[in-house]
RNA sequence: GCGGAUGUGGUGAAAUUGGUAGACACGCUAGACUUAGGAUCUAGUGCCGAGAGGUAUGCGGGUUCGAGUCCCUCCAUCCGCACCA
């Protein structure tokens, strides 16, 4: 019988599900491991091979798992809310819950013709009400709640209102921005809107004015990352700044516990190092600063500033507000009002972008006032420059040129005195950034060590009341409103212009159907077009017509997969303390600063709720590497004509080197002609040969440009096309799809294959060159098993040797499965599949091991050879792991180097096969033994199998 | 600038307590079989050298009987963040 992998990869498709082969159980005498993928967001351009990447890796696992005999949660689903689905609409007019329904459809397909062991019972749909009624739900529990620091988490809103009731709020410790002080007989009078705004300020969910990019042309809000240049990334239109309310999220009251909770978890410090960047945290003090008395029309006014070094304090000798700080209008002296002016509309003229970018130009101007120093008494002077940021801190720095590169660049560029408040440090070249060394001429923290006088400083500025030890979070709340129409709507209506949340028994609250999917004509979200009777539900003024983000939905996916049909509960405290924490999670570093921060957010929310037992949803993390596309360029002269790229390719890679001159030093006019004879044209892979040329006759009916072009082919008359990495893209027309490769390989080269590729976690380019290899092997395998159609194993029992291999190879995989690192498991099946076909071996006995290894990696082969064995259809998913035996690795002919408490002593050759049980007594037996062993007995002797002999004396 | 990662043949890459560097695969060369080959099989393939042999894991040092692996300096590439006080 051949190796005809569609028959075989059909046949076992059919069987998995026609026996819910892979559906986990809720209750189960097993221990359990939950393997889960980032689901993926159903585009239109259906999967290309980079997506099944991170797919195939944690399957391979997941079935590893099943052998090992654990009982395995592996399921699959889709974040279907989102953008592309919602354009098409507005072009198309087609309902994105069509659109959305079709990729599904088209995803699903393809997955399933990989052989993906998913339990599909669970699938999860972010876009279906079942799902998002839970998103709606957890919406009004974090609506509902506020974060107490005192007991370090979120509770209840009704505590919080108890407590206004009985003492008001001068007792309430709360993440909140909210300030003033009210008694409880205050709360009481307070008016239905009052007390709603004032909760506002510290629900855990909350409406604020937020300052967003706007663009009017698009009429929505957009990202941060789809503005460039002040203008949107789609269309080129202007976009502007605008305050808008918008539904945001408290993340900030999880700073900490997000940093803290990152020691728990096992992910790369990559992923944790971006985590820890983005919430930014730095300790230290703020301190207040009293505006010397001649400099500001109230006698109040005062300058408070954030710091990492109080220790720094007496080396203060300048301050510089952010241009935005409120105060500087009202202490700029009248000489300097204009030059203030001046600055500050230079500022606001300049985009954030713009001010980013521009970082090497010192600029700044002295407001001719000047801040008493809190200590010293001495007049400092206060300046305004945009390096200081309105957004972070205070909005304000206390300079320190001593100890602070950028205020020793200002302080030189401005020639401003620098103060000199280390000891023995030179600092005429360059700011001490060091933290450590000792303090000179600082008042009362002279002689102290960095350490020391921070303490000293922090402990000096509360007793004096002039500000207090404070940690700063670069963190901000997430804004959680977008003016989408294709998004989780939220259960709030307004009455009276007060949100009130839609009682669970009303949910979900559907989307409703518009006319269009575009805002309104007064910039209303698209929800606005719904008449009132469109709504399934509604009550009161009006509906909340903004959505939620893409995020909302992906933030607890991982959660409803153990319960997934449960109608009363998002799922049940029993479910998720039995699956627990997702043990091994796969999916791309992109998702770093987003979903894996926001998941992680509410996962401790829910935790503090009490709905769920643990406050990290994933104890382990691998981050797949991109596969990019290996896009074909062609170049097309100034004469009209396609080059091949090797007649050119000389000529052109000096020319590169001119243009990289050019961008910096050479004006326009002086570029040479040359460089612009040709352009550059990418082709679609599909039209390339094995030896890069283009198949010109396809070329010319893909699109009219080059239907009648000029050719200026090589010498072999071909056109050649040079190869360049992108991501992978329909735009550089780079897409390789894995269905043309289960077609013409079979879904277990192509699963093989992407584990062959290379580690996991690099970026790397597809090259289906080597594919050839990994099927060959799988060919190979089969004639193991027959021979012209004939099963050939026999029940003869197996040779030393083939032993040897078969558990060299469980070691291996074993190993290799459990470090989680990919790459190299597939060569060790080729490598026992290589040395059983040289030792002819055909023994039951071992290629039954074999064949159980094998089933993770190529689960359909593995299955058709399994059943060929005399097996029951279908059960090589459940088969026992083998069982590592060590001494049968133990070569014959091995140079084994012997040392003594980790020295070398000598080698020992073993002219036969020893298990390591004989390697340690004919080591000993040996004369070079007994002489370093002084005739005395080792107290431990370690034998690494085929490798070295460790002896502690 | 800060943080993280990576550097090994023509190519993708292995090397799992510091123990034969380049496994495995692609490609290439030669041969066999064949009407044919983008099929299969056999042999070879880091570099230098006719050979013996020498030499080799980005550069330069160090520790060690022994270093791709550990330590230090530097260089290059990729990714993330970036005036964060």
């Amino acid at each position: 019988m051949e190796y005809n992998f569609n028959d075989i990869e059909r046949k076992w498709r059919k069987h998995w599900a026609d026996h819910k082969t892979f559906a986990a159980e809720d209750n189960s005498t097993k221990p359990k491991y939950y393997v889960l993928d980032m689901f993926p967001y159903p585009s239109g351009a259906g999967l290309h091979v980079g997506h099944p990447l991170g797919y195939i890796a944690s399957d391979i696992y997941a079935r590893y798992k099943r052998l090992r005999g654990y009982n395995v949660l592996h399921p699959m689903g889709y974040d279907s809310f989102g953008l592309p689905a919602e354009q098409y609409a507005i072009q198309t007019g087609q309902h994105p819950a069509i659109t959305t329904e079709q990729n599904i459809a088209r995803y699903r397909d393809q997955l399933d013709k990989i052989g993906f062991s998913f339990d599909w019972e669970r699938e999860v749909r972010t876009s279906s009400p079942e799902y998002y009624k839970w998103t709606q739900w957890i919406f009004k529990q974090i609506f509902n709640s506020w974060y107490n620091t005192k007991t370090d988490k979120a509770e209840s809103i009704d505590s919080l209102i108890a407590e206004f009731e009985k003492n008001g709020n001068s007792e309430v410790k709360a993440v909140s921005e909210f300030t003033d002080l009210f008694t409880a007989d205050e709360w009481k009078a307070y008016s239905e809107k009052e007390k709603s705004d004032i909760l506002m300020e510290y629900r855990l969910a909350y409406l604020a004015d937020s300052w967003v990019n706007w663009c009017p042309a698009l009429g929505t809000v957009l990202a941060n990352d789809e503005v460039i240049n002040g203008l949107s990334e789609r269309g080129g239109h202007p976009v502007e700044q605008k305050l808008m309310r918008q539904w945001s999220m408290r993340i900030k009251a999880y700073a900490e516990r997000l940093i803290t909770g990152l020691d728990t978890v096992d992910w790369t410090d990559a992923i944790k190092d971006m985590q820890r960047n983005w919430i930014g945290k730095s300790v230290g003090c703020s301190v207040r600063f009293q505006v010397a008395f001649d400099s500001a029309q109230s006698p109040e006014a005062q300058i408070e500033v954030f710091t990492t070094r109080p220790d720094t304090i007496f080396g203060v000798s300048f301050m510089v507000l952010a241009p935005e700080h409120p105060l500087v209008d009202e202490i700029t002296t009248a000489e300097y009002k204009d030059a203030i002016e001046a600055y500050k509309t230079a500022a606001s003229l300049k985009s954030e972008r713009d001010r980013q970018a521009d970082v090497k130009n010192i600029t700044g101007q002295f407001t001719g006032a000047y801040a008493i120093h809190p200590f010293s008494g001495e007049k400092i002077p206060v300046w305004i420059g945009d390096y200081v940021l309105a957004s972070y801190g205070t909005g304000a720095v206390m300079a320190v040129p001593c100890g602070d590169q950028r205020d020793w660049d200002f302080a030189k560029h401005f020639n401003i005195p620098i103060k000199n408040i280390f000891e023995n440090v030179d600092i005429s070249e360059a700011a001490y950034t060091e933290k450590e060394g000792t303090i000179a001429d600082s008042g009362f923290l002279t002689g102290l060590s960095v350490k020391e006088a921070m303490k000293a400083a922090i402990a000096k500025i509360e007793e004096h009341q002039l500000g207090f030890g404070k940690t700063n979070y670069r963190l901000r709340d997430a804004i959680f409103s977008r003016q989408r129409y294709w998004g989780e709507p939220f259960p709030v209506y307004y009455k009276n212009d007060i949100p009130h949340l839609v009682d669970d028994a009303h949910l979900p609250i559907e989307l409703p159907e518009v006319d269009k999917y575009l805002p309104t004509e007064d910039g209303e979200p698209p929800l606005a077009r719904a008449e009132k009777s469109a709504w399934k539900y509604s009550e009161g003024d009006r509906m909340e017509y903004n959505t939620m983000p893409g995020w909302a939905g992906s933030s607890f996916y991982f959660l409803r997969y153990m319960d997934p049909h449960n109608t009363q509960e998002f799922v049940s405290k029993e479910k998720a303390d039995y699956w627990n924490q997702v043990d091994l999670y796969i999916g791309g570093s992109e998702h770093a600063t987003g979903h894996l921060l926001y998941s992680r957010f509410w996962c401790k929310f829910l935790f503090d709720m009490g709905y769920i037992s643990f406050d990290e949803p994933f104890k382990k993390m691998i981050n797949q590497g991109m596969i990019l596309g290996k896009s074909a360029i062609a170049y097309i002269g100034a004469d009209d004509k396609l080059y091949s790229y090797d007649l050119i390719e000389n000529q052109l890679k000096s020319e590169k080197e001119i243009a990289n001159h050019v961008a910096d030093k050479i004006t326009d006019t002086e570029i040479p002609n040359s460089i612009q004879t040709y352009r550059e044209v990418r082709i679609l892979i599909d039209l390339i040969n094995d030896d890069e040329s283009i198949k010109i006759d396809e070329l010319r009916t893909w699109q009219p440009q080059f239907e009648d072009i000029e050719l200026v082919p090589n010498e072999n008359g071909k056109i050649t096309v040079r190869r360049e990495v992108d991501k992978m893209s329909k735009r550089w027309f780079n897409v390789v799809t894995p269905d043309d490769l289960c077609e013409k390989y079979g879904a277990d080269t192509l699963r093989m294959y992407e584990m062959f590729l290379g580690p996991l976690e690099q970026t790397k380019p597809w090259d289906t060159k080597g594919i050839s290899g990994v099927h060959n092997f799988l060919r190979k395998l089969w004639r193991l098993f027959y021979n012209e159609g004939q099963l050939i194993v026999t029940n003869e029992p197996a040779s030393k040797e083939s032993l040897k291999t078969l558990h060299k190879t469980i070691k291996k995989v074993e190993d290799d499965l459990e470090r989680y690192s990919f790459n190299t498991n597939v060569s060790n099946m080729m490598i026992c599949v290589n040395e059983l076909t040289d030792q002819k071996c055909h023994s039951k006995e071992v290629l039954e091991q074999v064949v159980i290894l094998l089933a993770p990696y190529a689960p359909h082969a593995a299955e058709e050879l399994w059943e060929a064995l005399g097996h029951e259809a279908g059960t090589v998913s459940t088969a026992q792991f083998p069982t590592f035996n060590p001494d049968m690795l133990v070569e014959a002919n091995t140079v084994y180097p012997v040392s003594f408490n980790g020295k070398m002593r000598f080698n020992a050759e073993l002219p036969t096969t020893f298990s390591a049980k004989e390697v340690e007594e004919a080591v000993l037996a040996m004369p070079e033994a007994q002489k370093w062993l002084e005739g005395k007995a080792p107290k431990k002797v370690i034998v690494v199998p085929g490798k070295i002999v460790n002896m502690v004396v």
